[in-house]
Parts: structure tokens; sequence; C-alpha cells
RNA sequence: GCGCCCGUAGCUCAGUCGGAUAGAGCAACAGCCUUCUAAGCUGUGGGUCGGGGGUUCGAUUCCCUCCGGGCGUGCCA
């Protein structure tokens, strides 16, 4: 963004409002520093906050208080050393030293106008960050077994990796979106004898079902599908298990295409589709235990092969080879990590269900035995989701066939509603999902709050050009923004960008909902007493800039979180 | 037993790295449309931030402990 530029080397960085404000606090720490009032070196980090109370300024730091006892010097007497050193800037209009020594500071009028000009500006492309050295980032989610259809758990850990990743691109960062395909392994049987007892059943044959069996309705789909498609190929292999193996690589075909369809419904796309069988069949499993053994981290035990793990923070050490020779999954996963970090991520990030946080500490102790930095990787862990249909718990189990899946949830509300509640939340809060309710009270849902503010904006400039009024956006005044409303939303427009830059960092999507929402109710407000399209050319145009603003904020916001911005409602 | 997450208004949840008088939506009540979309706005009521201790200028936030809810603790994936 064009709001403020800061020399860095011989480089020109995009900076931040809240960056700015922070680098003007240390530079004025440093001025008083100069003049031996206080030793810079020693100071506690420069915190920038939002101040709760308008009347406590636009950004406040609580710098002074923290140095105090550093300093040995009262928190008023250096909020006041401070101040004196903030120049009073295009960006700040003034600095106050409040009671026991906040330091509040207060944007220009002219800096919330040039603000509003750089959203004009940059239109599509407004909110965005850029990063001296950006990253390159994987990050792995969803990952569902490919055993069946997507959940509603599936649905959450889609809408948050997506969103994530689109906040990081955002950020400033090169980010993949990656989905790890477990299509190896005892499921993989499982799911290849269901199927064939379906087909067995399609063809008149009575057949015991497999215990541990998979019982959802889509089985006999896919073995109607199969006869249908490839009953002569099945036909012609002679045995069972031949004919099992047949049915589990179709079944997987099937459902991981079936997957793939339902995400793309949801508007999350992934740039990699990474296959477990690979892994082995290309032997890099067998190399990584190779690789484990030569710095080793493994040793024998009853015929089994163990890792190391507790040298690297795990609780237990962990069987990577069982005595019958076949690697268990965890090998391959760390063979799946080790090929991610080769593929040149700077990080990696995966999200995990609940049920998986056991895992975290031997996983993050693998990748810390191959000497990779703790920064490299990082694992998200989103809470499960309970459904609730009419007050009632529902459970979900793929095994037993009870279960809802995304496709359907997406039928109920819809795209845009189902990612937005499920952003909405913290990722670490377990989410009550009232199917029931999300349906029924979908007019008075915060997503059409926004979605309503952003189709109103437009509805002003199709009014418009219905009376033929033009927009000049050139031909405004300052003037018309001074009013609470209008400055509301001036400021809000300024912190967009660092909203995006503190929910990137922090993985904290659903930080963005809280924005956008604040950011719809201030236009809500500002509509409620001004009047857009007002009879003076200059004051119209200014009302116009300042809609068309928050419009292109309302879209960007949106279009982070994957939920549309009609245009009419 | 051990580990992770959670406990904030009637309900569902925000609350930034420890900051100023703890917020929003829904629900309840009372107002606001002859003019750009009332899916909106304004106002009112509603809280021992699960209990107790500690750390400090300051704790919903950090630490300890107890209580309650969920999940995990595989040679399943």
């Amino acid at each position: 963004m064009r709001t403020s530029r800061v020399r860095k080397g011989r480089q020109e960085l995009n900076v931040n409002t809240k960056d700015t404000i922070a680098q003007i606090v240390k530079d004025a720490l440093a001025g008083a520093a100069g003049e031996g009032i206080m030793a810079a070196a020693e100071a506690p980090p420069v915190k920038i906050e939002y101040p709760k109370e308008e009347r406590f300024g636009d950004y406040a730091t609580p710098f002074a208080m923290e140095a105090a006892r550093v300093f040995r010097k009262s928190p008023f007497e250096i909020g006041t050393a401070i101040a004196k050193h903030i120049e009073k800037s295009s960006l700040v209009e003034r600095v106050d030293v409040v009671k026991p020594g906040f330091i509040n500071i207060f944007l220009s009028a002219r800096y919330l106008c040039d603000v509003l000009q750089t959203v004009l500006a940059e239109k599509d492309s407004y909110g965005r960050n850029s990063r001296q050295a950006p990253r390159r980032i994987n990050i792995e989610f969803v990952s569902a077994n490919p055993t069946g259809p997507l959940n509603i758990v599936s649905a959450r850990a889609a809408a948050i990796g997506d969103t994530l990743a689109n906040l990081l691109e955002a950020a400033g960062d090169r980010v993949d979106r990656e989905f790890y395909v477990n299509d190896f392994g005892n499921q993989v049987l499982l799911l290849g004898q269901s199927v064939l007892c379906r087909y067995r059943e399609i063809s008149g044959e009575t057949v015991s079902f497999p215990v541990d069996g998979y019982h959802g309705a889509y089985v006999r789909d896919i073995a109607a599908h199969i006869r249908e498609n490839f009953n002569a190929q099945v036909e012609a292999l002679p045995s069972d298990d031949e004919k099992a193996g047949f049915m589990a690589v179709k079944a997987i075909e099937y459902n991981v295409s079936g997957q793939r369809h339902d995400l793309a419904r949801f508007n999350v796309n992934f740039t990699t589709w990474f296959s477990e069988r690979g892994l082995h069949e290309s032997g890099a499993v067998a190399h990584t235990r190779d690789e484990m053994k030569a710095r080793g981290l493994l040793y024998e035990e009853a015929g089994k092969t163990v890792f190391r793990s507790t040298d690297f923070g795990d609780d237990k050490d962990r069987v990577v080879v069982r005595d019958d020779g076949r690697p268990t999954y965890m090998l391959a996963d760390i063979a799946y990590h080790r090929d991610k970090i080769a593929r040149g991520y700077d990080l990696v990030i995966d999200i995990w269900g609940p049920d998986h946080h056991g895992y975290i500490a031997r996983m993050a102790g693998a990748m810390k035995a191959f000497g990779y930095g703790e920064d490299a990787f990082r694992v998200l862990i989103a809470q499960q989701v309970n459904l609730v249909m009419e007050g009632e718990l529902v459970k979900m189990s793929k095994r037993l066939g009870k279960f809802s899946t995304m496709s359907e949830l997406l039928d109920e509300i819809g795209v845009d509603v189902a990612r937005y509640f499920f952003i909405m939340r913290s990722i670490d809060s377990h989410l009550d999902f009232d199917l029931a309710l999300a349906k029924k009270q979908s007019s008075e849902n915060p997503v059409f709050y926004l979605q309503y503010a952003h189709a109103r904006i437009c509805s002003i400039f199709r009014e418009a050009q219905k009376r033929d009024l033009g927009y000049e956006p050139s031909e405004r005044d300052g003037a018309h923004y001074d009013n609470p409303e209008a400055l509301a939303l001036l400021k809000l427009l300024a912190r967009f960008p660092e909203e995006i830059a503190d929910a990137a960092n922090a993985c904290e999507p659903h930080r963005v909902t809280n924005y956008l929402l604040r950011l719809a109710q201030g236009y809500h407000r500002f509509y409620t007493e001004h009047r857009v399209l007002a009879d003076d050319a200059v004051q119209r145009n200014s009302y116009m800039a300042l809609c068309d603003g928050v419009r292109i904020v309302l879209k960007n916001g949106l279009g982070l979180l994957g939920v549309s911005a009609p245009e009419r409602m």
C-alpha cells in the first residue's frame, strides 16, 4: 500500500499504518535516549494497540508503563519524553500522554484522506502487504481419508485452511495448498472388500459383509459405478483378493474425485494432491528409514524398528517398522514431511483434527531429528465440530454410514454461510453447528449483514447511474468526512492491511470476520445518518468515494474468506 | 494417571504480546421508512470473566490448584 513508505536498506518497503506508528515511537524513543533521558538498548518491545475509547486516540502504546522499571523513571515522565519527540507529521495529528503513562496517537484527517485515495487506486489489491523476503509456505489441510465423502469436520478444516492460505498470500508470502491422500494401508483393503460385497449383492449373490467394513450408502454407488464401467475387467481377475484390490483402486479414484468436486464447490482448490501410495512406490519411505538409521535415530526391539522420538520431546519412542517388515503410517508421514521440506518450503503448516493432537510431539520430534528448525513446521489443531439438529447432537461416523456430508451441508445452507460460520470462530474453540438454525435464521446471519452492506453500496451506484449523476472521485473535499460516521469508516479502511497481516501472522482467520463486521456496522450507521447522493456535487463525490472505498474493502475481505460479495440482495 | 483444547450476558461466541469503564450477534423490550435496499439504524435491560490462591503499577489474559465439558494417550490411518 501507499499509505507510507519507510526506507530500509536500499529497498523501499510498503508498510501498514500500525507498523509505521511503531516506527515513529521507536524513533522518538531513540531521540529521547539521545538526550540521555534513557537508554534505548534496554527498552522492552514497543507494542501498538487499538484503544477501546475514541478519546484515547487511534493507536496507543503502553510502552512507558512497561519501561518504567527498566528506566527507573515514572511512566508519565517517560511518556512525556517520548511524546515530545514524536513529530507531528502528515500522519500524526496529536499525541497525548494520559494517566499512568499511555501514549495516545491521533491520525490526521489528511492522512485518512490519503488512505481513501490509496484504496481507490489499488482496488482489488488493497490490503495486500509485501514482504522483503516472501516465504514459501506449504499448507496441508483436509487430507481426509479417501474412503468416503467429506464430512462436516473436513468442511471446517477446508474453510480454515483455504482462508489462512489466502491470508498468508495477502500478507506477502507464496503459498501452496496441499491435500495428502492416504491411499495406502488397511483401510484401503477394507474399502475394497466392502465394495466387492456390494458389487456381489448387485449381482444377486448373498455375501457376508466385512465386520469393520464401510457401511455408507455411497459404497453401493461405487459398486454400481464399477459394475457399469469395469465389469469385464473385474470378471477377468482370478482371485477375490485381486478383485478387492481392483475395487479399492477404483473406489479411491471415485472418492478422491468426489472430494475434489465438493471442495471446488466450496471454493477450495488445491495446488497438489499428494499420494501416500506414491511415497511407498518411489522408495521414499524405505529411503527415510535408511536415513534415520544412518543418523542413529533408530533401534531394533523384538523384531521391530523404533524411532528414538523421546530424544526429541516425545513421551514415548515410536515404532516405524513392524516385525513383519511393513512400515507404519508414521514412517510414511515422516517421508512425506521430508519431501515437503525438500521441495523448498520455508514453512510447512499442517491443519489436523483434534484426534491428532497426540501426534504433534512425535512429528515435531521427527522434524527436529532431521535438523529442521522449529519455525519450519507448525501444526494447527482445528477443534471439533458438533453437528446439532433441532438442539440434539448428531454423531458422525464414516464406518457406520451415519454422517452428514459436506455436500449435504452446502445444499442446506449454501457456500457463503458455511464458509463464514466455520471461519468466524477461533480455530481453538469447539463449534456447535446447528444445521436447522443456520438454515432457518439465514436471513439474520452475520454473513448477510456483511453482504447487505456491500449490496447497499452497489445499489447507490446503480441509482446514481439511473439519475445520471456522475462520479468524479477526484472532485472531493475532506471537509465532508468531518463527521463521526465518516471518520470511523476511514479509520477502519486504514486498518485493513494490518488486520490481514496480524491475522496471517497469528494464523487466526477469524479475526478477519470480526473486522469486517465492524466495517459493515460502520457503514450501516453512516448510511442511516448521511445521504450519499446529495445535491451538492462535491459532497456527493466525497461520499461516493467513501462508499466506493468501503465497497472495495468489503469485497476484498469477503474474498479472503471465500465468501461472495453480491451486488444485489 | 498423563497430555491438549475449552469454561466470558438467557443462547452462540469475540476480547491483539498482560493495559484504560469486559464487547458483538441472536433472543427480550421501546422507538425510527412520502427521499440512495428496514436483511438496516437508535435506545434499554442483562456479567462474582467456572472457584480459590499467586506473580505486579495493572490479570478475562501469565503461573499453581481445584471443579466441570470435550478429545487424545495404537505396531489404525
